[in-house]
RNA sequence: GGAGAGGUGGCUGAGUGGUCGAAAGUAGCGGUUUGCUAAACCGUCGUAGGAGUAAAAUCUUACCGGGGGUUCGAAUCCCCCCCUCUCCGCCA
């Protein structure tokens, strides 16, 4: 939610970023609408002032009584107009999107991201790699067609050695986290829809949710929902800041209308697992902490031993609540490409603003925190390392830091 | 799942139709006193929107879990929902 006096004070600001965004609503006919509101907002005001006026004369008055009932009549009236028209107001106002940040890129899709950088050394085979799903097969550590039996197409196993090399994985992500400062959670799995909506996530995607039937609850598409909205309806010290949040959890997608053959195995799923990262701060400190995400995530990759490169995310691959987005790709010789593994969005205050999460210091300063939202790990990054560290021999090596953990250092068929 | 109790300002807690945006206490803030700390005393102390101002002052609307209703007038009465607590049952 972006503040709706700048709309009031610069509407060509908001007209020119919604088209660039590709957003339709009509914002003229929105500035209108919100000018009609405040107007009539006055009028109904003064109507109530003056009802409540009258209403004090009523003890001893009975011909006060009379006036009120009168004024009322026209005074409903108002209030619904007025009802009406802050519905309609509200409900474009949802749809408009984040302001950006000046050096957001062009673009329509993924293929229009600025690459910062390349990292790490890609590894040289004397044979064909193969991709994770083959060698997920073939090592009998993923199991998709068990997945879509006893779930649905879309779903999978992690098996044996592959269960535990994607649990210490995470596991030590976590530490890892902890390490750098993140305060860890176990989260709820499921959220209502006023959080999904705080989040951004509706109306935005709702197609990408999973809700439960008869009750106000869907399951989280991302731990960034629990977490960003565990502080909904709270003021923050501003000498506390920055908070920063960690979980681990599965997150579940509908993936509508995504199949196709970007998704040969496990690469988009209806359920994966994710170690997210969370930031609340001031909002002189967002730019900071999005780099501070960055720097944790490429630290894990780095420790991991795998090959990225970092972009930055154009227009037309961000969405609508991001102000500025890095994503990590990872090198996967088997698929023989980089692919997102992470995605680290500042939102500055769209979601607090949605959410109401405030932060004030000792000077009474106050106003809307900025949160940013990163991903730490997720299933995609085990599938890089198997493709990363296969062997000839069609082993997969584990990555030294994981092996505490593990309690091996390869994984045999 | 069954029965009961309750949701009021940062916290505790009064308030059952107008004088209540809300007593009192406590925490917080400012000050006085005081070897220091503490205590005592005085003052101050909600949020959001609109009008107004150079900025204030000031005026006004809304808010006592959420929504709806009754009434000239609702924290207070009625209805629905949500949440919390206690007891019983069931259970990873």
């Amino acid at each position: 939610m972006i503040d709706i006096k700048i709309l009031r004070e610069n509407p060509e600001l908001v007209k020119a970023n919604a088209k660039r965004r590709g957003c339709d609503v009509d914002i003229d006919l929105l500035a209108a609408e919100d000018q009609r509101c405040l107007e009539l907002t006055r009028e109904v005001e003064d109507l109530r002032a003056e009802r409540n006026r009258l209403s004090k004369e009523c003890k001893d008055n009975p011909e006060a009584r009379e006036a009120v009932k009168e004024l009322k009549i026209s005074l409903g009236e108002k209030e619904k107009q007025l009802a009406e028209l802050k519905a309609a107001v509200a409900a474009k106002m949802d749809w408009l999107p984040n302001f950006l940040a000046p050096d957001v890129p062009d673009g329509a899709g993924d293929q229009d991201n600025a690459e910062l950088c390349q990292k790490g050394n890609k590894p040289k085979f004397d044979f064909e790699p193969l991709d994770h799903q083959a060698l997920g097969e073939k090592l009998g550590i993923i199991d998709t067609v068990r997945g879509a039996k006893v779930a649905q197409s879309g779903f999978y196993y992690w098996r044996g050695a592959g269960a535990q090399l994607t649990q210490a994985m995470f596991f030590w992500g976590q530490q890892e986290l902890i390490k750098r400062g993140f305060t860890l959670f176990l989260s709820p799995c499921m959220a209502k829809e006023q959080t999904l909506y705080g989040t951004g996530y509706l109306p935005f995607f709702a197609d990408q949710t999973y809700s439960i039937v008869n009750e106000d609850l869907a399951l989280i598409g991302t731990s960034e929902q629990t977490l960003v909205g565990y502080h909904a309806d709270e003021v923050l010290e501003a000498e506390q800041l920055p908070f920063c949040y960690t979980a681990y959890t599965p997150c579940f997608r509908t993936e509508a209308g995504s199949y196709g053959k970007e998704s040969r195995g496990i690469f988009r799923v209806h359920q994966f697992h994710k170690v997210e990262l969370i930031v609340f701060c001031l909002p002189e400190e967002s730019e900071k902490y999005h780099l501070f995400c960055l720097e944790c995530e490429e630290a894990l990759l780095q420790q991991l031993g795998i090959p990225y490169r970092i972009v930055n995310v154009c227009v037309g691959d961000m969405g609508a609540p991001g102000y500025k987005k890095y994503d990590i790709e990872a090198w996967y010789p088997g698929y023989g490409g980089y692919r997102e593994v992470t995605s680290n969005t500042n939102l500055t205050e769209f979601q607090s603003r949605r959410l109401n999460v405030r932060f004030k210091d000792k000077e009474g300063r106050r106003g809307f925190v900025h949160t940013i939202s990163a991903t730490g790990l997720t299933d995609r990054v085990v599938c890089a390392i198997m493709e990363n560290f296969q062997q000839k021999d069609g082993t997969v090596i584990v990555p030294e830091v994981l092996r505490q953990y593990t309690g091996f250092d390869r994984i045999e068929p």
